[in-house]
DNA sequence: TTGTACGCGTTATCAA
DNA sequence: TTGATAACGCGTACAA
């Protein structure tokens, strides 16, 4: 077969060397109608012979059809994302889709950017987990038709489903159980331009503490590994007893480390929950306390409302997810 | 604007909105050819008005270019893996392209339907990461056209360019360093199905042993952090002094908390190397020796590689990768 | 069972 | 500066 760059071969050109019309190829290839066997084998044959493969474009726009799925997300870069990432592409491969991945960078313009071009890329549907974008932005692409499914997010519409997660709830039993039990100071671990869930998380600390009328303390952190590790050693000059929340693994481990390090000891003198459990969770030592929601299912549970939502067959449009307590040792209760 | 579906916006209902021909509604989306100012605003307003997207499917059935690539990983969930998606969509979007995703599982089937749908789907280019495909699957794309970047490994052909990682010389120069100070037998992780890197690694350890005359150890192993806790946890019942390579800091933080709950310790009885290194080397305690590349900068690389093959003007086709040796708290040296 | 002809939404060539 | 019109590669009524 040479290695010489042929241009690619048509269906016409199937047709032609077949001695068919290209209308029969596309049976053939489709299965979309009977053929006589004898013609079908012939043109099986060629299809083979001259290494032809249909035009998924020609087809697209010929049908309507992209078997394309865009997803949203801020970076790949992310455990937790990486997970859901898994999960709807597993489901994809076996209901046949492609994945276009788009990520904002934690950027609004990119988040716009993304939109625009999803929109012109004729996508079936789309996956968007990102804080990026709000609800007006996301009903854009109801006017464009494309069915969307949003995920840490509630929002519905003729073609917009949602998988919200439950935090709130917990976060406040956890907080609240730990003031009948423990004995620290809370800290809550602000980290500027994180995003929705991290901020509603936020908010429910702040309002049970003031419900129950205790103080607490919001301090200000960078998305580092290394920085947080360093305010930390900072920090734990001053402070030698305290509740700290992070935000995922990464950060909940510099805390750790760095109270580690300064002679301090885990949970006795400082007590650490992450937000959002990864794996790392039980990995890092002393394994970390964590909330937890299995992002490969909610992948795999936004794919298949997507599908369902493509095909106009999705019952329920709204499927919450709970995050749920891991205790592990990096708290006492 | 409602929440009706309208149908999509052709570039036929602009002109005849603007009484125009479509062919210079063509000319102001493209900016190809001169247009009188007067029509020019007429034609942009009645874009804005009627919210059009050209489409993008036509567009590229047109100009035969799609501005999308192909990027073929075994998954999104190892993070080093991650990091390197996230290198090659910062650079996608600095170019304008589009990435589509296909991972394999490590699947031999699932890699060969990547390649069958990539060549569907009119891709400008691909990048393949992915220990299934050899050189003869990836040569399949030479013969369609489109253009390959092959990460960790060494194929060069017209359209197609690589980027091989430099692991054996390195990983053969930590062992016979160890030969000369250290005290321990080596034991290599064996992980069924790894992939090409593992094996290149794996051999390059046993030649370095026969070579040297040294005794040497192998074991199977899970490439899942519980299973191999829990192996280990066996072994470390019966052997009290290790050196172990493990493929990945999940592994080896597996064989390090094995060993601490063993009642061992890190360096001193046991010492453990990780293949490839990623932030978490510096997180887990005791942090992991490691052998190090930056995926991220392979994915930018690989990009701009790919970039610039597509557009015919790519020089060097080879661009090597050295790994490099970090040194942490898991090994003596 | 097969072929003809039109449509999908663009770009691009050629005239005007 | 603008407008017809032919590709681009395929699916699909409709007719044969």
């Amino acid at each position: 077969m040479g290695n010489d760059f042929k241009d690619r071969v048509t269906i016409y050109e199937v047709a032609k060397a077949a001695g068919v019309s290209l209308a029969t190829v596309s049976r053939v290839i489709n299965n979309t109608s009977t053929v006589k066997d004898e013609t079908k084998n012939k043109v099986l044959a060629i299809i083979k012979k001259l290494g032809y493969k249909p035009s998924g474009l020609a087809q697209a726009l010929a049908t309507n059809k992209t078997t394309t799925i865009g997803v949203i997300i801020p970076s790949a870069n992310y455990v937790y994302i990486a997970n859901m990432l898994n999960g709807i592409i597993e489901i994809c491969k076996s209901k046949n889709f492609t994945v276009s991945l788009y990520t904002t960078s934690h950027s609004r313009s990119d988040a716009i950017e993304s939109i625009e071009k999803i929109i012109k890329s004729h996508v079936d549907g789309v996956i968007v987990f990102d804080d990026e974008l709000n609800e007006e932005d996301i009903e854009l692409f109801n006017n464009y038709a494309v069915p969307v499914v949003a995920v840490n997010n509630r929002i519905i519409a003729s073609k917009i489903a949602c998988i919200p997660f439950g935090y709130e709830h917990l976060i406040k039993k956890v907080i609240t159980d730990y003031f009948t039990k423990g004995d620290k100071k809370m800290n809550f671990l602000h980290v500027h331009n994180a995003g929705r869930l991290l901020s509603r998380v936020e908010n429910a600390y702040i309002q049970t503490h003031l419900e129950n009328d205790r103080e607490y303390d919001i301090t200000n952190c960078d998305d580092s590994y290394q920085r947080t590790y360093q305010d930390f050693k900072e920090r734990f000059k001053r402070v030698k007893k305290e509740y700290v929340i992070a935000y995922r693994d990464s950060i909940a481990a510099a805390v750790m480390n760095a109270a580690q390090d300064m002679g301090l000891s885990i949970p006795e003198d400082i007590e650490v929950l992450s937000i959002i459990g990864t794996k790392y969770s039980s990995i890092i030592r002393p394994n970390i306390t964590n909330l937890y929601i299995d992002m490969q299912e909610v992948g795999k549970r936004s794919m298949y409302m997507l599908v369902d939502l493509i095909n106009g067959q999705l019952q329920d449009k709204e499927y919450k997810f709970e995050s749920i307590y891991v205790k592990k040792d990096s708290t006492k209760f």
